[in-house]
Formats: structure tokens, sequence, C-alpha cells
DNA sequence: CTGTTAGCGCATTCAC
DNA sequence: GTGAATGCGCTAACAG
């Protein structure tokens, strides 16, 4: 099949004139006449003409669309996220370019790559669980590409983040258990690499202090959050000497992993053990009635982080700030069903 | 900031030959000597040389990338489809471009404008809840733009569909019901414009008409489905003269609306009442865990009907076909923890 | 095997 | 206000 578009040019030798004329006007410039851009923009619409992106692209220099990447589309904290990215690219009239890392280091890396060659006009990454180094992203900044740490960030010079509070969460969380009435509580913890789980760490261990509660050290289990991690961990737990009556989760699908394992060893929850966990909507609604979860405002972090991802991208000037923004987490507790 | 990258003609320069041959030696075309072909790569890399991909695109014609439209990104079901869908566009170097509807049929036909100008290679799609004319989805294939329906699906001369067996899910849902020992049970059903709903309402009638249990009208509440619409629907089933003892709910959503607005009336689940719903992991699993769910492959959805996009996109001259992929929905009960 | 030439479609500078 | 000319960076005939 041909590819017998209509073009500027066609617009253009349709009424007589020059195609530079019928690309202003398509732009809208004021150095067009009313009448003829309206004579312009009647033949475009009678033509069916429409704007080959890829070559208004390649002149300007720039792809009009964003990249980002994510651990795992389908986690939903993530795909909230994404939401929200969308949601603000669309009306700025940006593209938005969707990876996954899988927590893939080399995959992370690659993408970038991708990213890079696609002229991105800007990158928003919430980085890998293998994420040890971030040679490749300087490679973003090295290329004038601004880029945007969401959730899972590290400290650069210079790059800006959106963020939850992780310690006030952390915090929260263990706090709620011990007004619970909860001595004896594990928590569940991600790579120490990422900031995010250190932060949460920190909350839990700040409020353990708060409330003169000895930390053990054998309560804290690191791995890295996924389901069967969550399982295996709770397992582990079950094994220990001291009797733990309450389980705070760094992230909701290890907690779903402990919850399930729990459930077949026949242990009831939140009576026996009470969970909280990082989660947000809906699995955390619904996963235990009575489970109380830390919501993280995903759809809003999205908003947010490519808002000001597109106020950087347009106004070059202020690319060095180093600006991170802070979204609080909610406490959210459910109706008991005991 | 300037755009200083390297270009194929910096190469050229340097190693004074001509830039069309650094052209094919980066294209690893079979007509260029070993030796300039290594000394091409080694210079690319030392001076950070990168495609730039507009340009190539431009000259090509075409963008590299695909569309995919989906009602919302956060649905789960979705965001496992598009992460079968990223998986297999990756392998094959395709980027690909993900846009929500949010169920609006207008904003699904401005999504299609600027993919049609964004000059994508080929679109996925699963249309909104609104759209009941598919002329946007036309002048698609009138531009040459192959495109492929998943789950939500219209019936379009020529055009291919990748879905789940509808009506098996709604027959083999309802049937369980009844041999569960359920009499009476109400259906929640989505807009009739499309398929899906269809089928698995088809199912559902064709369940009972096999255990000769008589069809009540009233049992079958037409919403868009969504968690409010769940509720809602649960609400008027309370409030009929029958005695409901058992939900078959065309999707997870609703599924959720109605257990929420059941547990607040204490009403007892699942032994009170039985709840079936079209859902994916990981919400079923946890959300009751004595829930019986029909599972969709959404994972595997999108890998197949990118499999089969791209195969179009490459293969021009079999855009005429009309295949129907079916993928089997498995009904998966839980232990019940009653 | 390599060089020459000629665009892809658009936006912009410089004339007038 | 409009036209002419130029090039973004790459690829693909066509020659040799």
């Amino acid at each position: 099949m041909k590819n017998n578009r209509a073009t500027i040019h066609d617009i253009a030798k349709a009424l007589n004139i020059d195609s530079s004329t019928v690309s202003r006007a398509l732009n809208n410039s004021p150095r067009v006449s009313k009448k003829t851009k309206q004579r312009i923009l009647d033949k475009a619409k009678e033509i069916g003409y429409q704007r080959n992106v890829l070559a208004s692209n390649l002149r300007m220099q720039k792809s009009n669309s964003i990249g980002v990447i994510v651990p795992r589309i389908s986690r939903h904290f993530f795909s909230s996220v994404i939401a929200g990215i969308e949601e603000q690219a669309y009306e700025s009239g940006y593209n938005v370019i969707i990876c996954q890392s899988l927590e893939q280091l080399a995959r992370e890396q690659n993408i970038t790559e991708t990213l890079l060659s696609n002229r991105v006009d800007g990158v928003l990454i919430s980085v890998s669980m293998e994420t040890e180094n971030y040679e490749h992203l300087l490679r973003l900044q090295k290329n004038g590409i601004p880029f945007l740490f969401f959730d899972r960030h590290y400290e650069i010079e210079g790059i800006s983040s959106v963020i939850i509070d992780d310690y006030k969460g952390g915090f929260d969380a263990t706090e709620h258990l011990i007004l619970k009435g909860c001595k004896t509580i594990a928590h569940l913890s991600g790579p120490q690499v990422l900031k995010i789980y250190k932060n949460r760490l920190r909350g839990y261990l700040d409020a353990l202090k708060k409330h003169n509660i000895k930390f053990k050290p054998e309560l804290v289990i690191y791995s890295r959050l996924m389901e069967q991690d969550g399982a295996d961990s709770a397992k582990k737990i079950l094994s220990l000497d001291v009797e733990v009556d309450a389980i705070f989760a760094a992230n909701d699908i290890s907690a779903i992993g402990a919850i399930k394992y729990l459930k077949k060893k026949s242990i009831n929850i939140p009576k026996d053990v009470k969970i909280v966990g990082f989660s947000n909507e809906p699995i955390s609604q619904v996963i235990e009635p009575s489970l109380t979860t830390i919501n993280q405002p995903g759809f809003e972090m999205g908003k947010k982080a490519t808002e000001m991802l597109i106020e950087k991208t347009m106004n070059k000037t202020s690319v060095l700030d180093n600006e991170t923004v802070v979204l609080r987490p909610t406490l959210i507790e459910r109706a008991s069903s005991e």
C-alpha cells in the first residue's frame, strides 16, 4: 500500500500558495492573514490532511513524548502512577512511552538507550531493585534530557523526585500496631539500596523507640518483597523463638504472600497476627476487610511528577534544581470483622 | 543547551568515508566489508554516537511503535494485558504508546487521531463502554494502519480479535453456582453493545436452561459495572421479592462493590450469598478466600494480540484476514473458609 | 564493496 | 503577509 497521505505541499498546490505559508497557518502563526488561514484550514479538512508528526519531530529535534520506566506495569501502585502520568501528559499534548524494567538493571539500561535514541523530551523513572549504580541515568542528563524520580529514588545532585513520606508511613504503621496492643512486631523490608525501604525501616525503629519497645534485629526480614518472599518471611517468623503478634510489611505484595501463608497455617488474621502493609487501592481495600494499610497516592504522584517534568522541559533554565516533593501517605483502617 | 549529538556524518568525516557507508554499517548491511564495519562501529562507540530514531522514522515512513488504547490502565486486567503487550513488543523492537479512553468515546476518537498523526505502525484496542460506532477505527484502516481488538471487540469484516471465551466463562460460572446448590442466581451485566457482556449473559442463560431453572428477567441487572454500580445492584437485589442466594458478576470491580455492600449489611459471604466474578489475579485471589472467579489470561492475551499485530504489520499481504483467537478462561475455586 | 544523489515532510530564516 | 531556499539525520536507489 502506497503512502498517499496529504502533505502541506498538497494543500499549498491546491491553493496556489507556498507550503511555508501553509505550515505557518497550521501552526497558527500570527503572520498569516485571517483569510488565507481560513482557506488553508478548510482545504486541510477537505482533503483530510494530517500533520506528519514524524517530520515535525525531526525538524523540531524533539519527540513530544516522555519516557516512563517502572519496574512492572501490572503492579497496581505503578499502574495508578501511570494513569496519573498519562492524564497530565495528555492534557499537555505529550505522548507517553511506558517501559518496564522488570526489576532488572540490564533492562533498565537498555531502555534508557532506547529512550535516548527516541529523543524523548524527558524521563520519569522508578528504579528497579537491582539498580545500584545510575550511570545510565546520568547519560540522560549529559544529553540534556531532564529526568525525575518517583517513588523509588536516589539522591542525585540536581535531580528532583516525587516521593511518598516513607518515614512517616513506617512510623504510623508501626505506632498503629503498638497502640493496638502489639508488642512484638516484625518488619518485612526490602533492599537497603532503595531509600524507600530504608526510610520505612527508620520509621519502624523510631516508633518502637518512642514507645520504649526494645528493637530485636531478628524481627526485620530483608527480601525483594515478592509474594513468595512474603510467604517465606512469614514462615521464618513462625520459626522464631519469640512470638510475633504483628507484621508491618513494606509493600502489599509481600503482605499478601504472608497472609496467604499464615492462613494456610490456620493462623487467624488479624486476631492472632495483625498486619499493616504499604499499599494502595483497590487490593488493600478488600484483601482483608480488617487490614489496615498505608495508602500511597499513586495517581497524584504521577500527575505531580509529570507536571514537574514538563515544566522542566519547557523551561530549560531551571534544569539544575533539586526539588523533592513529598506526598503524604494515609493510614487507612478498615472496620474490624472480628 | 545545544543539540550537539553526533550524526553519521560526524563519524563519516572522521573516517574519511561517506555517510551512506556508515549508515549501511550501522544497519549491519552485508554490503560493507568487515573491516570498515568494525572501524565504523569503533568510532561510533568512541564518539558516543546514537542513532536519531526521529530521522530514521521519517525516512522509513514508520514510527516503529504501536498504539494501545485501553479504557483504564489501572484496572488490573488491562495492566496485565499491557504487560504482555510490552513484553512482546520489546522483543520485536517496537515501542508501545499507551492511551486511556477512560470509557469515553470522544477521548477514544481523539486518541485515534493522535496515533494516526504519530504514524504508529499498528493499533491494539479494547473499546470503551460508550463506543457504539467505530468510524474512527475505520479511519485507521483507511490509512493502512492495521488494528486488532482485544477483549472488548466488535465484529468488523477483515478485523481480527483476541478474546476470552466469554460464553464459556458465563456458563461455567453459573453452572458452578448451580452445582453448589444455588437456585436463585442474579447476574450483574454490562452494556449490551459490548459482545463480552452479551456473551457472558448468554452463558448464564444457557446454564440455567440446562439445569431447568426458570429464568427471571428481574435477576439480571444492567449497569456500567463500576464499583458503585455493584453496590447499587446489590441493594436492588436485596429489595427483590425473591431471595437471591448467588450472584454472577460480569466483572471484578462490580463484584467488589457488591461484596462491600453486602458485608456492610452483615450478609455473610459466601455462606448466605455466593459470588462469582470475572476477574484476574491478584485481586480475585485475595478478595475473598472462598470466592470463586473466572480467571482471564490478560498477559497471554497481550502477548498474542501483539504477536498477531506485528505479523500483520510486517506482512502487509494478509491484512484482510479475519482471525479471532479465543483464549479460554479458567474457573478458579478457592478453598472455602467456612 | 563504496560514493553520489536525492528525498522523507516540516519549520524557519531571509528576502520582498 | 507571503515566497524561496535550506536542512533536520537518515536511507535507498543507482552507479561504479
